[in-house]
RNA sequence: GGGCAGUUAGCUCAGUUGGCAGAGCGCCACCCUUACAAGGUGGAUGUCGCAGGUUCGACCCCUGCACUGCCCACCA
């Protein structure tokens, strides 16, 4: 039997703990079924859990346990990544704080101590994952540095490579000094900055005498500065073509250059340009055949190509550059200037564009699929909301190779070998090779690995084919990953896989995982949907951060509320926009309709206790025990269920759950179970009812509906997760004259509680009616359910009217009068009818305002005038009759 | 500079073939009616961001604008 009161936490822990003992969330090892696969994204190992991650389990457990329930051999794999950046950090840190430091320590020992650091802490990111409720299936967890892992990495690296789609090379890159490493182009974060513009005079080489004014926001790079850029079109400087000019501070001769590029409206319209400081220099440079040089090294500090500036850090320089130019007279002016900055997105520093030999990924081959794959009308692969997919294409036509080196410890290792006598690479012909021993090129055997990583985001790309154990040929891969190629019209078919993550990493993972398998897989797609949810926000809108404190930690409210209902929020809250701003309230609200649903099912198992019913088989085998109410209700039940179904495929959660939620409170528990109460029927409908809206319910919240339904007389643990989800039928049961006489109730109750309370007449006072209607046969029917809900103690059928005070109750079928005599005054009762009467007047207004438009009568459709028609012929009556009323009362 | 999204009740949000605007929380009144006070019954509350247009009819479709948020971008 169920607690009296709901308690969540009293029942969760033990609930999750026996679904994975007994194997519930394994998919199967079975070809013969259609199956359904979702990849988990995989949080950092370092992570602790907040709201993104409750969000994306609540909706794509919903998914997996939906699929489940339909049928599909689901396959729900979880992992976490080794988050190089933010891993190293945090260990790095913690070893100095001992005093001691990852470059003292070495490598090896570094690395053993980050392992050491996952082997205890690694655990708790996925326990908290459990504690939601998740359905994965834990057998199959993955880290991304796990042999299986590491095997894909090393299987596509050496493709890649072989192919030409990985080379190394000596460009310009992000570098942050903060980490020592190389970043790529997402991982920095432009910023508005204000700093100045200085116009630098760069003299001419010939001794004329002659200037150009130069802007710049960066003088401490005139010692790398290679050339001065003006537009061929400017006339300007058409007496300056093809000479020389002098660096400031530098002294260097360097020429003046001609190039599309610069802008004639910006600054002066010369440029100068440092190949070896700026992405654009750097282009032009490689245009021009420029050199490149450069005066900041690795260390963010200004090298001895800067003279008496040397050591000093970039930041700091730019100031005592400015004022020494300012000394010899070579700055004609600072102005003001905001600007764009690059930052570090991890540790916050700004981003140094710098010139080292990197890795790289060459992207435009790579994403040829990957964009045929969402064109079309009917592509191969759909986003959901559907706007993504514009995102989605704007960065794949636009994008650039992939710096895919970082100068860390904590990550794959780079499988290519240096060799020291001939400088060569050597990179293994596939992941069956083993470390090479020598140098492919010369055969020397003085060859070392290339000592950075791959970025962290090379694994992720992989994320979907190394969870299933490519690049063996195994059962997962056969079973799960899909068929559908990139080149391919989706032609109706349902995916077979699902990306569902936050729309914040579309480019940094979706996209490269795309790429990435689809090449690797024959063009075939690593999933066909993809789900993009909103990003996370307090109930202002606003970012989550501890620095302002407004952080709601998702396990607090799971203790506190249950996990279930911080899962209904966050579905009803992640719409289509996207924020998904979680306020408490909400979620009070539906911890509620929890506590509801826990009342009604006490409620049923008591009813269906004492009439001994211990089976939930559908009604439908059994139609001559129904009446019209039950008819009804399962129409409507059955409604809800293929709305429920329609929204969960059409990737709308949040109405899916809107739909149950508005049955099982405003049809389920304040109707029927009202109505049983009242009714001698058999109550299969109810058992039926009850059981449906649990199966309805279960992938959104699973912990209450397990509970509950394993204590239903029928139900016992663990079946739940496995029983078939409700499908709609084709056939309705109730008759028009069925959802007449329900609609009938309903409206009579409704009209009789309204004047109760208007009238102050107390609940529990029982009154008397005199009820005028043409409809007495129907009135014998509903009489006693009618007189119960509304506490009526007697009707008289078209009797003659009592006379004194009364008051009247009108509506298309019933017109009720109650005599008042000596309970109320009859001020009550002539307000009550005046307000009645206003709104039917406006009403009239309405109908009779469109019924009067020509326009509406002949282009209108021809249902809907004859509905406007009928209804101006119903308010006509009422207002009638209520005036009638209105002038007995006066 | 370009793009995307949002703007609906006091607050957080729904509103999918255009047909008299909805939920939760909050608010008011009355009820502990034995499933549920985390409840019941009834009620109040909206120039649907602004301005045009299409239409018999617009929260919904079109155009322009404003504000907010996000993403992208080579103006030094």
């Amino acid at each position: 039997m169920l607690d009296p009161s709901f308690q969540p936490i009293s029942f969760e822990p033990g609930i999750y703990e026996r679904w994975e003992e007994n194997g519930d969330f394994k998919a199967k090892s079975e070809a013969n079924k259609k199956s359904f696969l979702i990849t988990m994204p995989p949080p950092n190992v370092t992570g602790a859990l907040h709201m993104g991650h409750a969000l994306f389990v609540s909706i794509q457990d919903t998914y997996a346990r939906w699929k489940r329930m339909l049928g599909y051999n689901t396959l729900w794999l979880p992992g976490t990544d080794h988050a190089g950046i933010a891993t190293q950090v945090m260990v790095e840190r913690q070893v100095e704080s001992e005093g001691s430091s990852r470059v003292k320590l070495g490598r090896e020992a570094f690395l053993k101590r980050v392992w050491d650091w996952k082997k205890e802490y690694g655990g708790t990111i996925t326990e908290q994952i459990r504690a939601l409720g998740s359905s994965c299936d834990w057998s199959r967890e993955l880290f991304t540095l796990d042999t299986k892992s590491s095997l894909a990495v090393r299987e596509s690296f050496t493709r890649l490579y072989h192919d030409g789609l990985i080379y190394r090379g000596e460009r310009i890159v992000n570098w942050s000094s903060g980490l020592q490493t190389a970043i790529s182009d997402l991982e920095v974060e432009l910023k508005p900055v204000q700093g100045a513009l200085y116009y630098l005079k760069y003299k001419l080489a010939d001794n004329s005498g002659d200037q150009i004014l130069v802007a710049t926001t960066r003088p401490e790079t005139i010692f790398a500065d290679v050339a001065v850029a003006v537009n061929p079109e400017d006339p300007r400087f058409k007496g300056f073509h093809g000479k020389e000019v002098i660096v400031p501070l530098s002294g260097q001769r360097v020429p003046i250059i001609l190039d599309s590029y610069v802008d004639r409206e910006f600054g002066t319209g010369a440029l100068k340009i440092t190949p070896g400081h700026d992405a654009n220099d750097w282009q032009i440079g490689q245009r021009h055949k420029l050199k490149t040089i450069s005066c900041i090294g690795k260390d963010g500090k200004l090298n001895e190509l800067a003279g008496e500036f040397a050591g000093l850090f970039a930041s700091k320089a730019r100031k005592t550059v400015a004022e020494k130019l300012v000394a010899l007279e070579l700055m004609d002016r600072e102005e003001k200037h905001n600007h764009e900055v690059g930052f570090c997105q991890r540790t916050g520093v700004v981003v140094e564009p710098l010139v080292s030999m990197q890795w790289f990924m060459r992207m435009e081959k790579l994403a040829a699929p990957a964009l045929q794959a969402a064109q079309g009308d009917d592509p191969a692969l759909r986003f959901y909301p559907d706007y993504w997919k514009k995102t989605y294409f704007e960065w794949l036509n636009n994008i650039q190779d992939w710096c895919i080196s970082r100068q860390l410890w904590w990550g794959h290792q780079i499988p290519a070998w240096h060799c020291k006598a001939c400088s060569k690479i050597t990179v293994p012909k596939s992941s069956q090779d083993a470390d090479p021993k020598s140098c492919v090129h010369c055969a020397s055997s003085k060859i070392e690995q290339d000592s950075d990583v791959l970025d962290t985001w090379y694994s992720s790309a992989l994320w979907p084919i190394s969870t299933l154990g490519w690049p063996n040929k195994t059962s997962d891969l056969e079973i799960f990953y899909p068929q559908m190629k990139a080149n391919m019209v989706r032609g109706g078919q349902e995916a077979k896989a699902l990306m569902e993550t936050g729309s914040d990493i579309l480019f940094f993972w979706v996209a490269r995982m795309v790429m990435m398998c689809t090449y690797f897989m024959d063009g075939r797609l690593p999933f066909e949907d993809v789900f993009l949810h909103a990003m996370v926000r307090d109930d202002k809108g606003q970012k989550m951060s501890k620095t302002k404190g407004n952080v709601v930690d998702p396990l607090e409210i799971t203790e506190k509320h249950g996990s279930d209902a911080l899962r209904l929020t966050l579905l009803a809250l992640s719409g289509q926009g996207r924020n998904v701003n979680l306020d408490l309230k909400r979620l009070e609200g539906y911890k509620s309709f929890l506590n509801k649903l826990w009342n009604a099912s006490r409620f049923a198992m008591m009813q269906l206790d004492e009439a001994k019913i211990v089976t939930a088989a559908d009604p439908r085998e059994h139609l001559q025990d129904l009446d019209f109410v039950d008819r009804c209700l399962l129409d409507s039940l059955d409604d809800t269920v293929r709305k429920v179904n329609e929204h969960l495929t059409q990737y709308r959660p949040d109405a899916a759950f809107q739909e149950i939620y508005q049955f099982s409170w405003y049809e389920f528990c304040d109707w029927y179970l009202e109505l049983v109460k009242l009714k001698n029927g058999k109550l299969h409908t109810l058992s039926h009812a009850l059981e449906t809206i649990m199966r309805l319910l279960h992938p959104m919240a699973p912990m209450v509906t397990e509970k509950i339904s394993s204590e239903l007389p029928w139900g016992k643990q663990g079946i739940i997760i496995h029983a078939q989800y409700p499908l709609p039928h084709d056939k309705k049961l109730a008759s028009a004259a069925d959802q007449k006489k329900l609609a009938a109730i309903i409206m009579a109750v409704d009209g009789i509680r309204n004047f109760r309370t208007e009238n102050k007449i107390a609940p529990k006072q029982q009154i008397v009616a005199f009820l005028e209607t043409k409809e007495s046969a129907l009135w014998q029917e509903i009489k006693p359910l009618v007189m119960a809900l509304a506490k009526i103690s007697d009707v008289q059928l078209n009797a003659a009217l009592p006379a004194g005070l009364s008051g009247k109750v009108s509506n298309e079928l019933f017109t009720f009068t109650f005599p008042l005599e000596g309970l109320v005054d009859k001020e009550g009762e002539r307000t009550r009818l005046r307000n009645e009467l206003k709104k039917a007047k406006a009403d009239l207004d309405f109908s009779q305002k469109r019924l009067h438009n020509p326009a509406f009568l002949e282009r209108a459709k021809p249902d809907l005038v004859a509905m406007e028609k009928r209804n101006a012929d119903l308010t006509q009556e009422k207002i009638k009759v209520l005036e009638e009323a209105l002038l007995k009362l006066s």
